[in-house]
RNA sequence: GGGCGUAUAGCUCAGGGGGAGAGCGCUUCCUUGACACGGAAGAGGUCCGAGGUUCAAAUCCUCGUACGCCCA
C-alpha cells in the first residue's frame, strides 16, 4: 500500500467541508420541492423561530430531527418539502425595537404608530436573515425558495379571512372580562402567556364596619390594594359565624361606598376568616361571583398598574406603594388587624417577567369549545398521532378544559384587527379595508386599534405557508403535512391551535404525526438561561466540532426525554465522524475510484463481500424501520462491526 | 390537590419477557502504512425497594420510596 495522498487530510475539517457542500447543495437546488414530479409527497413545516431571536441549542435539536427526516425521505424517493420561515413575535419584537428607541431617548409614542411599524420592518429587514444564515450553518436542508414570514402579504390574507369568517359565525366576540394584563408591556395576554410560580407573600387582615354600626366583618387578602375596588363581602351560605350579617351592608372606609354582604357557595370557609372581600374588576373568581349577584365593577388601576381616580385618595401610587399606603391608612382608622406570611401563586408575563395583573377590560375573544371538539376527535380517531403516544392524553386533557382565548393585544406590531366602528354604533369586520359603514353608509369609521395575538397567525402556519386561502399547487400537493416536529412545551400553545384552525378551515388535520421531543438542558439538567449563564451556543459547538457532530449528539439523545447536553458528548461524536472520514480515506487510498467498480454477480462474490453486503442491507432495514434515536444506536452498534472488519481487511486477515 | 416522567457501570445515558449494554472516565499494553480525534486487552452493576403475572421479569402489572416536570 502507498502512503496517503496529501490532498486527503488525516483529520476531518468540518468547517471547510460543510460550508462548501452546503453552498453546492443550495445552488444546485437539491432542497427544492416540486409539485409535478409524480412522486409521493412528504412535507414538514418548520416551527417558525422568532424573528428577533438567534438560534439556540433547542433549535439545533428541533431542526436536526427535521433535517434527518427530510433527507431520509428524499433518499427514499419522496417529493420532499421542508418549508422554513419565521414568526413576527409581536411582543418580543416590539420590545426589541422599543428598547432600541429608548437608547435614543425615544418612545414608540414619539414616532407614532405608522412610523413605529415602519421602524420594525426596517429592523426585520436588517436582522431577519440572521436565523436563515445560522440554519444553513447547521446544515438544514430547507427549501429556501418557499421561506415564509407570518406578516407576509399572503399569510396576512389568511389571518384576515379566518378572523372575518369566525367573526361572522359568532365564534369571535368582544367582551368586557378579566384578562391577564402586563403593566410593563401594557397589553393583554392569553392564559398561556403567563407563567405561574409560588411566591412568598403575606396575608393582610382588616375590618369592614357594618352600616348599622352593630359590628364588623374581618376579611383577609394577599393583594391589599385591591380593597379600593371592593364592591361586596361574601361568605359561605353554610357558615354559621356569619348567618346574621348576610343581607346587611358594610361601609367602605375610603369612599363611603356601601358593600352588600352576600352568601355564595364559591366561598371557602377554611380560607382566612371565611369572609372574602370581592373585587370584581381585579380577580377572576370575584368577577364570576359579581355576575351572579349583579355587583358593581370598579377598576382601580390604570394601564401601568397605578391607582386611578377610583382609588382616591391613593391615586397615582404604584400597586405596591398603594399596598403599604392602604395598610397605613387602615391602621390609622383602627381597621387594620394583622398580617401573616403566606405563599401564593403569582403570574408573570412570559415575555418580560413582570407580575401580571388580573384586569377588567374590553378585549376580543375566540369561543374555543366548538373548535376544540373536532380537534379532540381527530386525535382520538387517530387521524393525527402523537409520538411518543403519552402526549395524546396531555393534548386531549388540555382541550377538554379549554377556555376562551383572548386574542387582542394592545400593541402596534402585528396583524391589526380587521374590525371597524362607525359613528352610529355599527361594528363590522371585512376582508377589504372599507371606506364607509355597510349598514348606514357613513364614512366616519375607525378601525379597532388592537392587533392580534401572534399565535393567531401561527395557528394557520401549516396551510397559510402553502398558499391558503388560494388553492395553490403547493397546497394541493403537500397538505396535509406529514409530521410536525416540536418540543412538548408548545403542544398547548401551538399544536392544539393548529389542529383546531385546520379542521375548521381545511376540513382536514394539519399533520399526520406530531413528533414531540424534549428540551435541551445543561449537563446538570438545568434549563439554559442567560441569568444562570449556562447557555450553550450551538454555533460555537459547530465551529469547534462541526455541525454533524452536534446534530448526531443531539439526535442520539432525543429519546423523548430532555437532553442534558455535555460538550464532552459532542467531542465524542466528532471523533466518530472522524472515524467515518478515515474509513472513506482508507477506501480511497486503496485505489480510489478504481475500487468503486460494479459488483460482480452474487455467485462470484467472495464471502467477505457477501457478508458485508448482507450486513449493510440488514442495517438499512433496521434503520428504516425504527425510530430515530434507536436508529442512531443501531448505527453505533454497526460501528463496532465496521471497525473490526476494516482492521481485518487491513491486516489481511480476511480473504 | 390532579396529571406525567425518570430511577440500569464511577459519571452521562441507551435498551428491553430468555445473552447485562454504549460513550466518557479508570487500569495495562501498543510511536503496527486509514484514523492518537487511534488500536488492543481489562476492571467495574442487588438494572431503586417490595409483592404479583409467567416455564422465565432489569423488562409487564400493583404498591411504595426518591428526584424532576406540567396543570390548578
Amino acid at each position: 500500500m502507498s502512503a496517503s495522498p496529501p490532498e486527503i487530510p488525516k483529520n476531518f475539517n468540518p468547517t471547510e467541508v460543510e460550508d462548501r457542500l452546503y453552498q453546492q447543495w443550495e445552488t444546485r437546488g437539491y432542497f427544492r420541492a416540486h409539485t409535478d414530479s409524480g412522486k409521493p409527497p412528504y412535507c414538514i413545516v418548520i416551527p417558525p423561530p422568532n424573528v428577533t431571536g438567534v438560534l439556540h441549542i433547542g433549535h439545533a435539536l428541533d431542526h436536526g430531527l427535521q433535517d434527518v427526516l427530510a433527507r431520509f425521505k428524499r433518499m427514499q424517493g419522496y417529493a420532499t418539502l421542508w418549508l422554513p420561515g419565521m414568526d413576527h413575535a409581536g411582543i418580543a419584537t416590539q420590545n426589541v425595537v422599543e428598547r432600541e428607541l429608548r437608547s435614543q431617548g425615544l418612545s414608540r409614542h414619539d414616532l407614532g404608530r405608522e412610523k413605529f411599524v415602519e421602524r420594525v420592518w426596517e429592523w426585520k429587514n436588517l436582522y431577519g436573515d440572521r436565523i436563515g444564515r445560522q440554519m444553513r450553518r447547521l446544515g438544514a436542508s430547507c427549501d429556501w425558495s418557499r421561506e415564509r414570514f407570518t406578516m407576509d402579504e399572503g399569510l396576512s390574507q389568511a389571518v384576515r379571512k379566518v378572523f372575518v369568517d369566525l367573526y361572522n359565525e359568532g365564534l369571535i366576540y368582544r367582551g368586557n372580562r378579566i384578562i391577564n394584563w402586563c403593566p410593563r408591556c401594557e397589553t393583554a395576554l392569553s392564559d398561556i402567556e403567563v407563567d405561574h410560580s409560588d411566591h412568598e407573600g403575606r396575608l393582610d387582615r382588616f375590618r369592614y364596619k357594618l352600616e348599622d354600626g352593630s359590628s364588623s366583618v374581618t376579611v383577609a387578602t394577599t393583594r391589599l390594594e385591591t380593597m379600593l375596588g371592593d364592591t361586596a363581602i361574601a361568605v359561605s351560605p353554610d357558615d354559621d359565624r356569619y348567618r346574621d350579617v348576610v343581607g346587611k351592608w358594610a361601609i367602605h372606609p375610603f369612599s363611603a361606598r356601601r358593600l352588600p354582604i352576600i352568601a355564595d357557595d364559591a366561598v371557602d370557609t377554611e380560607f382566612g376568616t371565611g369572609a372574602v372581600k370581592i373585587t370584581p374588576a381585579h380577580d377572576a373568581n370575584d368577577f364570576e361571583m359579581a355576575e351572579r349577584h349583579d355587583l358593581a365593577f370598579i377598576n382601580i388601576l390604570d394601564t401601568k398598574a397605578r391607582v386611578n381616580a377610583e382609588g382616591a385618595p391613593f391615586e397615582g401610587l404604584d400597586r405596591y406603594e398603594a399596598r403599604e399606603a392602604v395598610a397605613e391608612k387602615l391602621t390609622e382608622l383602627g381597621l387594620y388587624e394583622d398580617r401573616s406570611a403566606h405563599n401564593y401563586a403569582i403570574g408573570t408575563c412570559s415575555r418580560c417577567s413582570t407580575v401580571v395583573e388580573p384586569w377588567l377590560s374590553e378585549q376580543w375573544f375566540v369561543k374555543m369549545q366548538p373548535l376544540a371538539e373536532p380537534a379532540i376527535a381527530a386525535v382520538q380517531d387517530g387521524k393525527t398521532k402523537f409520538y411518543p403516544a403519552r402526549w395524546t392524553n396531555y393534548y386531549v386533557n388540555w382541550l377538554q378544559g379549554i377556555r376562551d382565548w383572548c386574542i387582542s393585544r394592545q400593541l402596534w406590531w402585528g396583524h391589526r384587527i380587521p374590525v371597524w366602528y362607525c359613528k352610529n354604533g355599527h361594528t363590522f369586520a371585512c376582508m377589504e379595508d372599507p371606506t364607509s359603514c355597510p349598514e348606514c353608509s357613513t364614512q366616519q369609521i375607525v378601525q379597532d386599534a388592537d392587533v392580534l395575538d401572534t399565535w393567531f397567525s401561527s395557528q394557520l402556519w401549516p396551510f397559510s405557508t402553502l398558499g391558503w386561502p388560494e388553492q395553490t399547487e403547493d397546497l394541493k400537493t403537500f397538505y396535509p403535512t406529514s409530521v410536525l416536529v416540536t418540543g412538548y412545551e408548545i403542544i398547548h400553545l401551538w399544536v392544539a391551535r393548529m389542529m383546531m384552525s385546520a379542521l375548521r378551515f381545511m376540513d382536514d388535520v394539519p399533520f399526520e404525526w406530531v413528533y414531540v421531543h424534549g428540551i435541551v438542558r445543561d449537563a446538570d439538567g438545568r434549563k439554559m438561561s442567560k441569568s444562570i449563564g449556562n447557555v450553550i451556543d450551538p454555533l460555537e459547538l459547530v465551529d469547534e466540532y462541526g455541525a454533524d457532530a452536534l446534530r448526531f449528539t443531539l439526535i442520539e439523545h432525543a429519546t423523548g426525554q430532555d437532553v442534558f447536553l455535555s460538550t464532552e458528548w459532542v467531542s465524542g461524536s466528532r471523533n466518530f465522524v472522524n472515524k467515518m472520514w478515515n474509513a472513506a480515506r482508507f477506501a480511497l487510498t486503496q485505489g480510489g475510484d478504481a475500487n468503486v467498480a460494479p459488483l460482480p454477480d452474487r455467485d462470484r462474490m467472495e464471502l467477505s463481500d457477501r457478508w458485508i453486503l448482507s450486513r449493510l442491507a440488514r442495517a438499512i432495514g433496521e434503520v428504516v424501520d425504527t425510530r430515530l434515536a434507536t436508529a442512531v444506536s443501531q448505527v453505533l452498534d454497526d460501528r463496532d462491526r465496521i471497525r473490526r472488519l476494516l482492521s481485518e481487511v487491513a491486516t489481511g486477515a480476511a480473504p
